[in-house]
DNA sequence: TACCTGTTATACGCAACCGTATAACGTCAG
DNA sequence: CTGACGTTATACGGTTGCGTATAACAGGTA
């Protein structure tokens, strides 16, 4: 048989990189073909057409950033605390896989299937949200809020362009953290209060 | 003369309608013209290009959704409480300018000009949280976090898929901006939090 | 070596879109 | 009524993208 030289797998990384620096309509196959360094001819061997090509995309992206995590945070020793810094951070994606989730929830705007998508991996990150929460909040109703709070904080900050002056953002952010996880403020701010709560940005 | 048929605010009209429900990639010369029932022939009697009409368009949401909105919440002539609250419902869009909003914020993410005209629009609407947390709240940093959790929580929530069991989104949001706000839930939810803060929704 | 099989290159038809050129058209001033 | 002027329709060339067809190619296998 004739050597494979550019899997499936090339072409769906290749999407997910085209799709994380310019959204949907960035995922054009003869753009991800010169990435690759090839033309689209191998491509319709793997894929019925781009539509293929994006629903595989959706694919590997819910079982990297959900799946995966959940995996780990599951094995994690550690004691709650840590545990529940842990979820925190690998919930709430970073790098690569962050501007991939940014694309997402625009394309989940307009396209069925990706909104479906968007919405298992969001119920599954909430889960963990209210778990982490419910560690030092009883009240199921406030276990909620906070929870919508911190998944709102932690992606909807980089929707915002907003400045804060004689601020650094990570500072507003970390103080805001405090707030939603009732860490109480004090003139001098708990030791390590803004790298605990990082994982919120 | 001859008659003005489709005059320059007719396009740019269209174009926002265009970005609102297909993003930036939608707003399209001649997609436009057919939806305004002429052909490309006038368009460009108006503009240099179509990355004009979208300068353009960044002109007309910027004027439409603060100065308008600055404007009213001068006006307003009812007491702290009041003018908060329309602050709360104006600051944050509904309906067809949320729509372009969410658009505008996507378009951010990769354009330049798009990028600069949010940045003003948000520290515009960030003043306008601060001034309203301040009315409650004393230390800057607080207010500052809490501005900032409002705001995550008025764009945020539209970018989020996650549900809540057993609950209405709506409540939950109530909710979540009485913790902002700094309302201390009772067994019994004080009459009309919710209605009062659905400008955060 | 000659063949078989799966991968890739090349070339094609088709459609959407941009920007330009030019001609038709309507309205108003004189 | 007529000519001027602004608006619009039509037609064109160029680009980019999708999906298909077909030929070249490389690696195992007989």
């Amino acid at each position: 048989m004739g050597a494979l030289r550019t899997p499936r797998e090339k072409w769906i990384e290749q999407g997910l990189q085209a799709l994380a620096t310019g959204g949907v309509v960035a995922v054009r196959v003869e753009t991800l073909a010169k990435a690759l360094g090839v033309t689209k001819g191998g491509f319709y061997g793997y894929f019925d057409d781009r539509d293929a090509l994006l629903e595989a995309m959706l694919d590997a992206w819910e079982r990297e950033s959900v799946d995966d995590v959940l995996d780990r945070v599951a094995q994690e020793t550690g004691d709650a605390k840590e545990r529940v810094r842990l979820a925190g951070m690998l919930t709430f994606p970073a790098g690569r896989l962050l501007q991939v989730d940014l694309a997402v929830r625009d394309w989940a705007r307009r396209d069925v299937r990706a909104a479906e998508r968007l919405r298992r991996v969001d119920n599954r990150r909430m889960q963990l949200a209210r778990d982490m929460i419910s560690t030092f909040c009883s009240d199921p109703d406030e276990v909620e809020a906070r929870s919508l709070l911190a998944f709102c904080l932690a992606i909807g900050h980089h929707f915002l362009a907003a400045d804060h002056p004689d601020r650094s953002d990570a500072a507003v952010r970390a103080r805001a953290a405090n707030l939603i996880l009732d860490i109480q403020p004090s003139d001098a701010p708990p030791r390590g209060a803004a790298r605990e709560n990082e994982g919120l940005g």
